[in-house]
DNA sequence: CCTGCGACTTGCATTCAAAGAC
DNA sequence: GTCTTTGAATGCAAGTCGCAGG
């Protein structure tokens, strides 16, 4: 009995332990390591970036025929032939300034003599060229099993080798290893840069960062980078400048690393300040909206908008270099309109605009007496095309919140106004005696009034209505089988007919669940809410709450993203 | 102030792979 | 097993915001 007693106080003890040492890796890992001179990391190495593969030119068979002949071009000028011919079934290579854009910058890649032949894209028939690449991806697919397998294994080595780093005392994921690949460059919307041409990477191009006492990456044989440095006040592991508006591109960690995640934590704790002392912010832009200066007038009118809306900040952009689209501070005279009366409702304002990724945003809210009159005063003497905040912009505004609490930004509102409305809808949306699945209904649908509010939109699946039709048959298919489930309990009441009955009433109301879900969905993105803006631990303490498993809202590498928040938050956690 | 640059976050679409239907 | 469908992973464009330098 004492040695099983001894046996019994030695694990308690261990456990007790491992318990604190488990505690105290993540009171390091969530809490510790702010360095406060500004530094990000004191340790960094890492394997360099991935190239993409060197161009492999066409076989002979395939032909490009110009003017109806055919004609064998240069390797490079035939590398951007096929970036176009790749696209051909889609609608962008119809376009005009995608295939001026194209042209333009194919012939700087031709030798002279192509480039004294070849003066009209029209003459130009890349149909060979488009029919091998269907080929060959359809022969990808037909592939074998270990064909395929081999495939696989030679990428999880890749992955192995130039996929992770070290970062401090943590191995940590690379978020995007691999350099982009030389292609034709597709805006959204309507860019004026479409189809130009994004060239191709080399190592001379590539700025690589690590610390000086790592191993560092090598370039491949024969090249050099262009740079390397030791810059631990920036978290990117590589870089590069980009052709088409001469931006930087950088290697980065994954959302599961440290680093991201702790700056993830940090953007919610900022928007819970925010929380505290929204009221009096709210109190102070309404005031105001009587001041006797314009520019505070319209500071107040648009952080109104970006609180109620959800609008973003709107930065000024060159114009002619990017799509012409507006946030708050940028949107002009003739993105609004104003109707004193409108449906039975006063002072409403009608918004349509195109927004980020020139999505548009298109709402028609009433608005309080002042704001409206303050936006007729606003709109005086102008054009369409002039600024509605004409003594407003991104900088100014963010200077003013900066001042009523610190780390205040536009951006912190849309984080804020989309956690806030998420907890209060799961308060709101969630019954009780519900089953999981109506319980994550309900958790769908409040993520779901987030998104709406932050207008998150998506094309609909161009495979929408046929899923949706497959779920109704077996709906269908599922009551039929209930009912003569129910007429076999009646005739026998044995138990086993009660379960079944019982058994495909769940079922039934699962697939329900499911598809009302998917209809409400058509057009609402949940994804960028649920990553970027609603605090998980609204989400994991509402699962603790409710006795879901997280897996059943997050995903494994949401999950891994949101390793701290699943650690941190009880059942009680309020936003 | 204004402008441009640099770093980092956000966002939709496409591609890929696993799950499910047949 | 094979074909389809679906959800996850990836890709990369497009925002935000702070800061340096004139």
């Amino acid at each position: 009995h004492i040695v099983l007693f001894l046996r019994e106080l030695y694990s308690r003890f261990f456990s007790f332990l491992s318990w604190v040492f488990l505690f105290a890796v993540w009171v390091i890992r969530w809490e510790e390591e702010r360095y406060t001179d500004g530094s990000k990391w004191r340790f960094l190495e890492h394997k360099g970036p991935v190239f993409a593969p060197p161009y492999e030119p066409l076989p002979d068979n395939v032909r490009f025929f110009y003017d109806g002949k055919n004609m064998k071009l240069s390797a490079p000028a035939e590398e951007v032939a096929t970036f176009f011919a790749k696209m051909l079934d889609h609608e962008y290579t119809t376009k005009d300034i995608f295939r001026k854009n194209f042209f333009k910058d194919w012939r700087k890649e031709m030798t002279p003599e192509e480039k004294s032949k070849l003066t009209d894209l029209n003459k130009c028939n890349f149909s060979e060229m488009n029919e091998y690449f269907k080929a060959q991806s359809e022969a990808k697919k037909q592939m074998s099993k270990e064909e395929k397998q081999k495939i696989k294994e030679e990428n999880e080595r890749v992955l192995q080798e130039y996929g992770y780093c070290i970062m401090d005392n943590h191995k940590e994921r690379i978020g995007n290893f691999r350099i982009e690949p030389p292609g034709l460059f597709r805006g959204r919307g309507d860019h004026p840069k479409m189809g130009m041409l994004k060239r191709r990477i080399r190592p001379e191009d590539i700025i690589i960062n690590c610390s000086k006492d790592s191993k560092q990456p090598k370039p491949p044989p024969g090249t050099r980078w262009k740079e390397v440095r030791h810059d631990n006040k920036v978290t990117w592991l590589v870089s590069w400048t980009e052709n088409i508006q001469g931006s930087i591109k950088y290697i980065m960690l994954n959302p599961s690393s440290r680093i991201k995640g702790e700056k993830d934590w940090q953007k919610y704790e900022t928007a819970r300040r925010l929380k505290k002392c929204v009221d009096r912010i709210r109190a102070q832009y309404r005031d105001d909206w009587k001041s006797k200066e314009m520019r505070i007038r319209q500071r107040a009118v648009a952080l109104y908008f970006i609180d109620k809306l959800a609008l973003r900040a709107g930065n000024e952009k060159e114009e002619g270099e990017t799509a012409d689209t507006v946030g708050c501070c940028s949107l002009r005279v003739e993105h609004i309109k104003l109707y004193p009366k409108i449906d039975e409702q006063e002072y409403v304002v009608e918004f349509d605009f195109l927004g980020k990724d020139s999505i548009r945003y298109y709402n028609k809210i009433p608005v309080e007496k002042r704001v409206f009159k303050n936006l007729q005063l606003f709109l005086e003497n102008k054009q369409p095309e002039d600024d509605l905040f004409d003594r407003l912009n991104t900088s100014i505004l963010n200077k003013h919140l900066q001042e009523l609490m610190d780390g205040l930004t536009a951006k912190v509102f849309r984080t804020y106004n989309a956690s806030i409305t998420l907890q209060q809808q799961l308060k709101e949306l969630t019954c009780p005696d519900d089953s999981i699945p109506a319980k994550i209904l309900s958790y769908n649908r409040a993520n779901r009034a987030v998104a709406i509010l932050c207008n998150h939109q998506r094309a609909p699946p161009k495979t929408f209505e046929k899923s949706m039709q497959n779920l109704q048959t077996k709906i269908d298919e599922k009551q039929k089988q209930l009912s003569t489930a129910r007429k076999q309990l009646k005739t026998a009441k044995a138990d086993h007919k009660r379960k079944a009955v019982q058994r495909i009433e769940e079922q039934l109301m699962k697939l329900q669940v499911q598809a009302t879900d998917r209809e409400e969905n058509k057009q609402i993105a949940l994804g960028t809410s649920k990553l970027n803006y609603l605090d998980p631990r609204i989400s994991v303490a509402w699962c603790k709450k409710w006795g879901i498993p997280v897996e059943k809202i997050y995903n494994k590498t949401q999950r891994e993203k949101f390793a701290w928040a699943i650690d941190m938050a009880e059942d009680d956690y309020e936003f």
